[in-house]
DNA sequence: TGAATAGTGTCTTTCAGACAATATTCT
DNA sequence: AGAATATTGTCTGAAAGACACTATTCA
């Protein structure tokens, strides 16, 4: 038998055991800490509860590209993914088998806050929990408690060494608005001259030879991200 | 309409658009040099070609059980496993769509050498290109040589995290070998005295109060995991 | 004794933390 | 001028690289 005959005798149906979805945990830097973009679920099951914004993959689509579909659809805005564990624990889903490939998106607070409601809250992160404005415990459905969690170690891993991180703030940021980013994603603060000269040094970021205004004292120059050309 | 209802009036199969594999990415130190485990595939598609020990996920198996089943039944030995992506381009596989959960595998040598054969061989990493024992380059099967990359990136970033590298290495091994390891991941070579200094001041080993034997030269103290009760 | 590697000491450089001084902008 | 924060300078200590020295085992 040749590889075509193979093929067309494969039947791919007999190989489907499992769905996959992906989950995508939408971050952003808001009144000096890191907030949880959660949308209420609409259908059973755990109607009602809040939860990552999801979908399932379809068969013409990467998973970068599902990510993307889920946020937009889902949490109503559109920023860069990035990939960061898949989750297959048996009973994740009362449904079914279902394999979650799970991503990060973060984006400023200004993108953010246009498409929030009651049914699509941003909680506050403390440490891997997330609370409500009432300062209250919010459980996530299935296991999306664990998935932000384990996003939250990614980024924190991660922080030194990509450029990831800055999605969180604008184009243009001061060196207190990147510090305060750090100091958030870390749980702990940092020194000052140390931060500015580690990143400036880093060469990671860049003068814009731009300043803060209306700040009713000295402003800030703002900095970029290296390679960055936002014309 | 309740929960029950809405799960009882379920099709999974509606959401079956996508297949699931895992992937393993089998590692060992011998001579100096990380090398992969290879296996040969003996069915179509890409019949004959080297490629990564992998299979279908099953419904009622987690992803790390998953791993360890293709390690068993492609690799022929057990190991700890380490989920480090998935994988979902388009056109990965020509049979279907599937998506693959990625997983490194960490081993001694002396634990790969009985079952290696002609159809599962031992190559070597040169960066991330695969050689055969004449030095000429093999070709992996699918995407395998990406998802290798990814694989040695990642082993490369979490050296100094993470315990999972020590896998490379028996229970109880001296610095020297300790530091071959480390320079074989990181492709460069280390400064000896510092090397030892951040190993043993970081608490991450211990000293065992073995010593090597026939050596034919003074024997090095050997050193195990802290927290590793190898009894 | 010689070969080979283990293990250590010292100097230097680099980098981060602590602390405080100076600079700039607005009211 | 006063308030508030930006930015920089200096001192100090920790850690890593370079290099060479001493120690130990076996043949």
């Amino acid at each position: 038998m040749n590889e075509a005959e193979f093929l067309s005798g494969y039947d791919p149906a007999s190989f489907c055991a499992v769905a996959v979805t992906v989950d995508v945990v939408p971050l952003t830097f808001h009144e000096n800490r890191l907030r949880l973009l959660a949308v209420r679920r609409t259908t059973h099951p755990e109607r009602g509860r809040l939860a990552l914004p999801g979908t399932f993959v379809r068969a013409d689509e990467t998973l970068d590209v599902t990510a993307q579909r889920a946020l937009r659809e889902k949490a109503g805005f559109d920023t860069q993914v990035e990939q960061f564990g898949a989750f297959g624990a048996l009973k994740r889903d009362p449904r079914m088998r279902i394999i979650s490939v799970a991503y990060m998106a973060l984006a400023t607070f200004d993108r953010l806050e246009p498409v929030l409601n009651d049914d699509r809250m941003l909680l506050a992160l403390d440490g891997s929990v997330a609370r409500g404005a009432n300062g209250r415990k919010i459980p996530l459905a299935f296991d999306h408690a664990e998935i932000v969690g384990t996003a939250l170690s990614v980024l924190r891993r991660d922080l030194d060494s990509t450029a990831f991180s800055f999605g969180l703030l604008p184009p243009a940021f001061s060196l207190r608005e990147l510090q305060q980013v750090h100091e958030a994603i870390r749980g702990q603060s940092l020194n000052k001259p140390a931060f500015r000269k580690r990143l400036v040094e880093s060469g990671r970021i860049e003068p814009t030879g731009i300043r803060e205004t209306d700040k009713g004292y000295r402003p800030a120059e703002l900095y970029r991200v290296r390679g960055t050309d936002n014309a």
